[in-house]
DNA sequence: TTTTATATGATTGGATTCAATCATATAATA
DNA sequence: TATTATATGATTGAATCCAATCATATAAAA
């Protein structure tokens, strides 16, 4: 029997509430709580699913900030993505030692994710304002994590606000590790004034900075810009040097990382 | 073949981070990372799961903290846990509107799950040190969620330190929802001494405060007083007043909310 | 109202996952 | 060293999950 629309677009509104909420939610626990057979239940997640924020898995659906890492990419050999690709160029770059910031954004994500990966996280401590990242790496052994508070951005998942700077003033970075929304000519931008001014501080607290951004981003402008190419920091990302010289950037050789 | 013990061990360690890590793992990916048969995946799965820490899904494994909310206790009419049974009440307690603070602790990431049920979230603003209930919360639609910064504790999932404690002080609660560890005729315990300061910060900037505690923390004591039974607080339970006085617990009638 | 479109539940065959069993190599123990 | 215990991988049959198909009731459109 055929429902009314409205109904219909209600209930999935509900089920991506439910798998958010409690995390991992099996398909047998969806029909109880939403009414419908498993059939039904198994349609609306993989409407829900395409539209993003959930990640479909064998019984049930994730939440898809807890979706499993190895699934994003570079899964026994298989060809890396651009993302992972970025990620194991800054894990290099990542000290061994001191306190580095992570930023928001999947690729930083990512990062965190390599770093897990170390054998030996003592001595290090990580700052973020990410609460993907805080939740990756939060209880992982010998690492110290710190988050700085603030009031939660759903796009970025991020903490941000006066709460956020002002935590910031007691920190110093041995490095930091940034993410944007676009790139142009005019340098990196991101879609909120006051993440971009947040990044602009963490930046000057940090002795060495990068930017990780995909080739997406190129062109793709926002906003709100963060830095020139003339700033302090360096950009690593999989866009090649003629693709970048084509979208107007002008960043020096030295200051560019390819992968 | 057999592979010395140590190693098995090593191995199991590194399985739970990595399930930490990601919040989901299936076991295909497992035997990519641990370089170990779908049969071995398993049987470790089987042994870190039974410790804790981490669920069994089919297919792989979660992180607790993210499982099935569904799957821990109210499914389809089954009878409630009790966790479930004292976030019920605490939820039925929590303002419509307003600011409240949400501790760490799994009764209180019960009443987080259940917040998340409602229809209407929006003039509700929520203030949490605890990773997981942030987690849940972010991005409900309507619902103001702040974090207060700090250090990561593995042992309870929540942020504590300076910076929580000056966070905390630009705040008025118009309710508290705490957790604890222990109760016994002393009062509320916890095991660390940071957060009992951290705690009774708390309770002095609520309008009116609630200890989520269930039975099976009676007589458990733990190191560090967080208030004693005079204190100005209501105790949301499970434990029969019977049981309550058994224990020592001398609290007044009128702040005791049986469920 | 009449017609069309579609959301649903049931069914089915195929794919995936799992627990149990067993042989074997090797660590642990005597 | 000799013996015992056990961690591992392969196999197998059962259980579970899933996508596709189909009939039907009813919302949506004409």
């Amino acid at each position: 029997m055929r429902v009314p629309l409205h109904i219909v677009q209600q209930r999935r509104e509900r089920l991506r509430g439910l798998i958010r909420a409690g995390g991992f939610l099996p398909v047998a626990d969806i029909c109880g709580r939403l009414g419908v057979s498993e059939a039904t239940a198994r349609r609306d997640l993989a409407v829900v699913a395409a539209r993003g924020h959930i990640t479909r898995t064998r019984g049930g659906a994730l939440a898809d900030y807890n979706a499993s890492f190895a699934s994003h990419g570079e899964r026994a050999g298989r060809a890396r993505t651009a993302k992972d690709r970025i990620a194991r160029s800054a894990a290099a770059l990542l000290p061994r030692r001191g306190v580095v910031f992570l930023d928001a954004g999947t690729t930083v994500q990512a990062l965190a994710r390599r770093l897990l990966r170390r054998r030996r996280l003592g001595g290090l401590a990580v700052v973020t304002n990410s609460l993907p990242v805080a939740t990756m790496l939060g209880g992982a052994p010998g690492l110290e994590l710190h988050m700085l508070g603030g009031t939660f951005l759903d796009r970025q998942a991020v903490l941000l606000g006066r709460g956020a700077v002002q935590a910031l003033g007691a920190w110093r970075f041995s490095a930091a590790f940034l993410g944007g929304e676009g790139m142009g000519p005019a340098g990196i931008t991101n879609s909120h004034a006051e993440l971009a001014s947040f990044q602009r501080t963490v930046l000057r607290r940090a002795a060495k900075s990068y930017f990780c951004l995909d080739a997406t981003k190129l062109g793709h402008a926002t906003p709100h810009a963060v830095v020139t190419w003339r700033g302090p920091f360096s950009l690593i990302t999989d866009a090649k040097e003629s693709q970048l010289a084509a979208s107007g950037i002008n960043i020096p050789h030295r200051r560019l990382i390819s992968v």
